[in-house]
DNA sequence: TCAGACCTTCACACCCGTGTCAGGGTCAAG
DNA sequence: CTTGACCCTGACACGGGTGTGAAGGTCTGA
């Protein structure tokens, strides 16, 4: 498909496509013509990519891991000690910011609760803002 | 405390502790000369601020939630339905987050056991790492 | 054949978090 | 009084992610 297809499909920018192609993320074929020929199982990848791009993860970390997040088709071959490095310092930065976010959360969460309660009992009757 | 004791005791740059302050996430007294006076509580909280910063929480939202996060003496006297519309939105923006991550940190738990498992029954000797 | 939709590259520009440097003030110890 | 450590403001710069616009090529349908 053309870029157009799967900037609609996934709700990125055709921008977007291109830089991340730029930076290594995705690998793109070429029509005849010049134009870009996106496969179809770039449309999961990108989802992906902007998945981790949300979560914080910046690019170059994107590139790294991205190859070893395919739940399915593990077959490792190749178990560099450098890429197993990488892999575990950015899995144990992954922990800690589940940490940090699950703790915010609940912080959060508490607090809303705590506002929640009270409106409905200082006022018995509509839940209204002042 | 001045800004260069706080910043030795969070490992925070001076620059940052102003920027902090200037994107409203501090508040600051000033001594007569002009210089910046910190207080103690300030430790905990830049620790917090920069904990959301590497987690990935722009300073904007920091400066919403960071008044309701305080899981001491969370007296909720104004209930602005306002607030709690962001809050909420920020709570969920969270879990999504913390689901993403959690999902990728196992993945890649995976992979890395993947490779582990193939050093060790491809070569029966010497195992590595952790 | 021409319009319009879609593609290309290149470049400028923005925001955000951060570093760094210049020019200048405060203050305590020698 | 001078030095040195520390503070101030203001500014430039940079990388990362993103938008936007210019100038031009491709293709399809009226």
């Amino acid at each position: 498909m053309k870029i157009g297809e799967l900037s609609h499909k996934t709700d990125v920018s055709a921008r977007m496509l291109r830089y991340y192609e730029e930076q290594g993320l995705i690998t793109v074929e070429r029509r005849e013509n010049g134009f870009r020929e996106y496969d179809d199982y770039l449309v999961d990848r990108v989802r992906k990519i902007r998945e981790l791009l949300d979560s914080g993860i910046p690019t170059r970390i994107i590139a790294d891991i991205l190859p070893c997040l395919n739940r399915e088709q593990l077959l490792v071959t190749d178990a560099d000690p450098q890429l197993r490095a990488v892999l575990i310092e950015q899995r144990d930065k992954m922990e800690q910011r589940i940490a940090i976010l699950t703790h915010n959360r609940d912080a959060l969460s508490r607090y809303i609760d705590a506002m929640d309660e009270a409106t409905t009992a200082d006022r018995p009757g509509a839940p209204n803002g002042r």
